[in-house]
RNA sequence: GGGUCGUUAGCUCAGUCGGUAGAGCAGCGGACUUUUAAUCCGUUGGUCCAGGGUUCGAGUCCCUGACGACCUACCA
């Protein structure tokens, strides 16, 4: 600590020796019942001239922060702010007596109790008109300044308290919105009874995604575990149960790389809902996710200026190899895809030299195609590679203005280990015979060419299910440390017959990030993981 | 993991060619009974992220490290 803040932090806490010189605790409590400051303003709305206070009216009792002091000799103007709102207090040496010389032993930051009328000062600004002041809380520390705010992210970060002062209004609002967003998620939900279930986030094996685990340990059992990476296969054993609609929002743990996009720990919305298909959750994803954006804007309307993306229904449905389709013929028109003129299978291995040995791709493109041993796999990887990225600029409104969302339909199996495989009728009937790539009932929504959602028919046959569980256990001999392990309990659960189900699942930060516009997921999280503060600053 | 940028007073930021570290706000003292970033006068406050090097002399140049941001890669 330098010896200017040493010195800030001494006149402080000498300033709060002299409130208890008063008789006033610089920590005291027993504020008794208050009014909030937006009760305040609602009652005295309508009174738009300057008025002074009404000997007959209500005395309001307002407690709050100091943000701001002016202070004009006999008379001096405070800044309060409580969870509702900001107001002036009217403090003049007349209307105050004693207590008026305890303005001066105030910091901003401080926490203060005043009683008083209503008032309107000629500036017509609303204030209460102090008849007393009673300190409640010394702050030892001083408030960054209320005009430049706090800018310096990584302050901000770690100290989000600090943050959630300095820039109260941004900041504010978007962890508001966080709060409204996931109520509106459950208002949805529950309003089609599905029911919020918890399950366990320590988990002694790895499985419903692919991603690397948390490890931890249990002393009491000597237990290893793991830090889940998803609810997916609690929820359907809740299936199984008979709980035919069940949904949780909670925490989950993906031991990854940190960017804007990722924080080690992010919450997930999961719902799994019998008796329908991946068909009928996508149109539940536009009702949900505008349900969401509706209730949103009605209360922060600012975040609907300036987006680039419209959610207006209904939203485009591509087929992932339509998508690769339409982004070769985008941007790489020599390139002849072999299912676009209906080459046997032959074809996807010509094709896969072809592209591998020619000169569109950087190397790293190149590495990646060559990483499928699958035609599923060599699909979705083309996909990642020619079309994921494009997804905001190859689907647009018709007046070209903005994005939409799209749903990425039918995944290869091969890279969607707990989902249903299409059914082999619509499999000939919607992209031929023998054809070499077999698709699952899956889609992803992307939104601002963000991954938003995860949803697909649930595999409930428990025979295909183990020996998608035998060809992790495989990938993780290859070398996947992302790889799931063999579930027995799960196979178990299928084995009394899981009802046809879809399941779905969609990240809540990103989904917050989309609706309030902030470009990293930590301007969505309150207390990203940073590194531990080192002596080095 | 790679690249680029940043770190100076409590906060927001300047700092020229390498030559005594600055401003505004906050703080402190004073004036002021309708202010709105109040105003006016005066004034305190520095581990220039850390360590090393070059130099007569380093906030500034060089090296190493810490932390952060952005891009990229990895990652559903």
């Amino acid at each position: 600590m330098s010896d200017s803040e040493h010195t800030l932090e001494a006149v402080r806490r000498a300033k709060g020796e002299a409130w208890r010189a008063r008789g006033h605790q610089p920590f005291g409590n027993d504020t008794g019942p208050l009014h909030s400051v937006a009760s305040v303003r609602a009652a005295h709305e309508a009174q738009k001239e300057a008025f002074n206070a009404d000997p007959a009216g209500v005395t309001y009792r307002v407690a709050g922060r100091v943000i701001a002091l002016r202070d004009t000799g006999k008379l001096v103007f405070v800044k309060l702010r409580d969870g509702s709102g900001e107001i002036q207090l009217f403090c003049s040496a007349r209307d105050l007596g004693d207590d008026f010389a305890l303005l001066k032993e105030l910091d901003l930051g401080d926490i203060v109790l005043v009683e008083g009328p209503a008032m309107r000062t000629r500036l017509l600004e609303l204030s209460v008109l102090a008849k007393s002041l009673r300190p409640l809380t010394k702050s030892f520390t001083p408030i960054p300044s209320e005009w430049f705010g706090l800018s310096e992210l990584e302050t901000r970060y770690r100290q989000r308290y600090a943050d959630l002062i300095a820039n109260h209004a941004e900041v504010g609002a978007v962890f508001r919105a966080r709060s409204l967003i996931v109520t509106a998620l459950r208002e949805w939900l529950d309003a089609r009874d599905f029911v919020e279930v918890e399950t366990p986030t320590l988990n002694s094996l790895r499985g419903g995604a692919t991603a690397k685990p948390f490890t931890t340990h249990h002393n009491a059992l000597d237990l290893s575990l793991y830090l889940r990476v998803a609810p997916e296969l609690y929820l359907k054993r809740l299936i199984v149960g008979g709980l035919d609609r069940v949904y949780e929002i909670g925490r989950v743990w993906r031991n990854e790389g940190i960017s804007t996009r990722h924080n080690p720990e992010f919450t997930i919305l999961e719902f799994y809902q019998a008796y329908a298909t991946y068909r009928e959750l996508m149109d539940e994803t536009e009702e949900l996710v505008g349900h969401a954006d509706a209730k949103l804007v009605a209360r922060f309307p600012q975040f609907a200026d300036g987006r680039g993306y419209d959610l207006a229904r209904p939203w485009k449905r591509v087929r992932m190899l339509d998508a690769v389709t339409h982004a070769f013929a985008a941007r790489h028109p020599a390139l002849s895809a072999p299912w676009a003129d209906g080459h046997p299978s032959p074809g996807w291995g010509h094709f896969r030299e072809v592209l591998v040995r020619g000169t569109e791709l950087t190397k790293d493109e190149r590495s990646y195609l060559l990483k499928a041993h699958t035609f599923g796999e060599f699909l979705f990887a083309l996909f990642e590679v020619f079309a994921e990225g494009h997804l905001t600029t190859d689907y647009r409104t018709a007046d070209g203005a903005r994005s939409v969302p799209v749903f990425i339909v039918d995944y290869p199996f091969d890279v969607s280990p707990l989902a249903r495989k299409k059914d082999p009728s619509k499999q000939d009937e919607q992209y031929g015979p023998s054809y070499p790539v077999t698709f699952t009932d899956r889609f992803e929504l992307f939104v601002e060419g963000r991954e938003l959602a995860n949803a697909f028919s649930e595999l409930n046959d428990p025979d295909d299910q183990a020996a998608r569980f035998r060809a992790q256990l495989q990938n993780r001999a290859r070398g996947d440390d992302e790889a799931m392990d063999f579930d027995d309990d799960y196979i178990r659960a299928l084995g009394y017959g899981m009802p046809p189900t879809a399941g779905f699942g969609l990240g809540v930060d990103r989904l917050v990030m989309l609706l309030t516009g902030q470009k990293s997921i930590r301007d969505v999280v309150l207390f990203p993981l940073l590194r531990p503060e080192s002596d080095g600053r």
